[in-house]
DNA sequence: TGGGTGACCATAG
DNA sequence: ACTATGGCCACCC
């Protein structure tokens, strides 16, 4: 691995990018998945950046644990994380994924160390 | 070095 | 049901 700065924020984008195509996850999986010790603040913080990384991430994949799309705000257009997730078969109503627990991916079973 | 911030989560009243 | 608060930990100045 290589030795950078920000070597959590790589891991976050990592599991971010194998999240499939019509799944979503939540900040506090992802934070569990690279440590328990990590807070699910600093997986959002990453996201933060994301946008500046070189490699496309598909934040709109990532929820808070209510399913609800709190970082919509961060995209270059509010609607635009909605559209994205309804493209890829995700029903969204008022802000938030239905049947979350459908299409919910959790790294720490799917990717299970 | 230290304080402020945050796309969260859980608990308490 | 809602708001308030603390904890969490990496990042930026």
């Amino acid at each position: 691995m290589a030795k950078t700065k920000s070597d959590f924020f790589e891991q976050v984008f990592q599991v971010v990018r194998l999240i499939p195509k019509g799944r979503v996850t939540s900040y506090g999986a992802i934070a569990n998945y690279l440590g328990a010790k990590s807070s699910s603040r600093v997986v959002g913080y990453a996201m933060n950046v994301a946008h500046s990384q070189k490699e496309y991430i598909p934040a709109h994949r990532v929820l808070n644990r209510n399913g609800q799309l709190t970082g919509k705000n961060h995209f270059n257009n509010p609607y635009l994380m909605q559209e994205l997730l309804e493209k890829e078969g995700i029903k969204v109503e008022n802000d938030a994924v239905v049947n979350l627990k459908k299409y919910y991916w959790d790294p720490v079973i799917e990717l299970k160390l």
